[in-house]
DNA sequence: GGTTGATGCGTACGGCGTACGCGCCAGCCG
DNA sequence: CGGCTGGCGCGTACGCCGTACGCATCAACC
């Protein structure tokens, strides 16, 4: 009872098992403890920046850090933890400049920010999709902000969280999407900041040549220009910003 | 030399490691062989659905399938292999029945299928996140559809491109997000399809209260109506259908 | 009917996340 | 100021993972 695995169970607020983040405001400090949560999280970015996230184990990231293994788990109750601080410290609300009276600027700046942190991270991608806690204090501060820009304007408290999810959601999966792109062109040899024709000239033509996809053959016959990938987003963040003020009359 | 790492070099096209669906292609039948791709990828998947990814493991799935693990390898070069088999068998593009004619409709169509899929299949956002090549066969017919659908109308190539891109983008995002707040859902307690809101007035609550929050506090506090997913989700598609249709002039 | 190449598979290796329990020391209380 | 105690660092160990390698076997072809 109470602690069983049914899903029906409305789940007592007690028997919960509290984020790492509110365990962290609760236990402000320690005796002599040796790390701390920020040091962590940055040694973490800094091997998962240098060799992938798949190379990110507990054993390296110990001892980049110069303690035992087990020493982690004083600071983080499992790995996930770990990729929670991580998805948190390379956030930074504070490179935030846009007028929070231009609704319109803040989104795009966050939005854009959303993107370019994916590409400096490009693990961030993959976390994100593990863990599913992505409520970390550096990404609610940047709500709050969101909030702060729609506040002015006419809009129920539903329409304002629907409009945030949306931006959101495109901002994310756009910039997931180009992670995949580059990844893709990395593991085939091309640069990563290589023209992405050059992946339907070489890798993708048996592809295009099977006949299966003509229409697609034809558009890449009749020739594709560059690909101007951060250009493209922000025109998906405008289009998006236009069509759901349009719904949402203001 | 050439098969170097470095990135400078501009990879003969040669000595890039076809993929699983080119060999597939070009090497159709062998001898006597006792499992097939598409068996292979529906036992997977059932493995994932039932017990999550992190639970598919290669000695999991052979034994499943009453096989030997290492007898796996003579259909799959790694498991990342198996992941794009897993990712292209839960796309099945014969769903897709809206009139070709009609462009709005198709991209809602598609848009759509692809958060049922996702939200069917929770371990595909992470999937695609760890699999750079997501060109499989099934997408590779979508897009087909997707091109063909906007054929008619006066875009350029790069134009019905970024189209494509913008709207797969949202509903990668989108679908993404709304994967992680499920199983945030789960995990707390709270059944997968209960009202957000629960989130909000359990394991919110200590962040609400700290202050740092306010406009978010306020929000919740001036109460919400119950999150009505797949409303929003196509409010979203609308919008950024929209938003390019006038962008793009269209 | 002999040859050949692909197939199924057993073994083994290095690495992973982490449960558990032990020494140890800093901080507080008397 | 001295004893206590709770947190800390950590060593060991367990079960699981992906997969390299090599060997027997057997279908298919000449």
């Amino acid at each position: 009872m109470g602690k069983t695995k049914s899903a029906g169970a409305p789940a007592k607020e007690a028997d919960v098992p509290r984020s790492i983040w509110e365990r962290l405001e609760t236990a402000p400090r320690s005796g002599r403890a040796t790390l701390t949560h920020p040091q962590i999280a940055a040694a973490a970015v800094a091997l998962a920046d240098a060799e992938g996230l798949e190379a990110l184990s507990m054993r390296k990231l110990a001892e980049s850090l110069g303690v035992a293994t087990m020493a982690l788990y004083r600071y983080v109750d499992s790995k996930d933890e770990l990729l929670e601080l991580m998805i948190d410290a390379v956030v930074d609300p504070s490179v935030l400049t846009a007028d929070l009276g231009d609704w319109r600027a803040v989104f795009r700046e966050i939005a854009t920010r959303h993107r370019e942190t994916s590409l400096a991270h490009p693990w961030l991608v993959a976390a994100q999709a593990q863990v599913p806690n992505l409520l970390t204090p550096a990404r609610n501060e940047v709500a709050e902000r969101m909030i702060g820009a729609l506040d002015p304007l006419p809009l129920t408290g539903d329409q304002k969280m629907q409009f945030i999810r949306a931006i959101d959601g495109f901002a994310r999966g756009a910039s997931g999407a180009e992670v995949n792109r580059r990844m893709m062109m990395e593991r085939r040899g091309y640069g990563p900041d290589g023209d992405v024709r050059l992946l339907l000239r070489g890798s993708m033509q048996w592809l295009l040549r099977s006949g299966r996809y003509p229409r697609m053959a034809k558009l890449v016959r009749d020739g594709l220009a560059p690909v101007d990938s951060a250009a493209e987003f922000e025109i998906g963040v405008d289009a998006m910003l236009d069509g759901l003020a349009v719904r949402f009359g203001i």
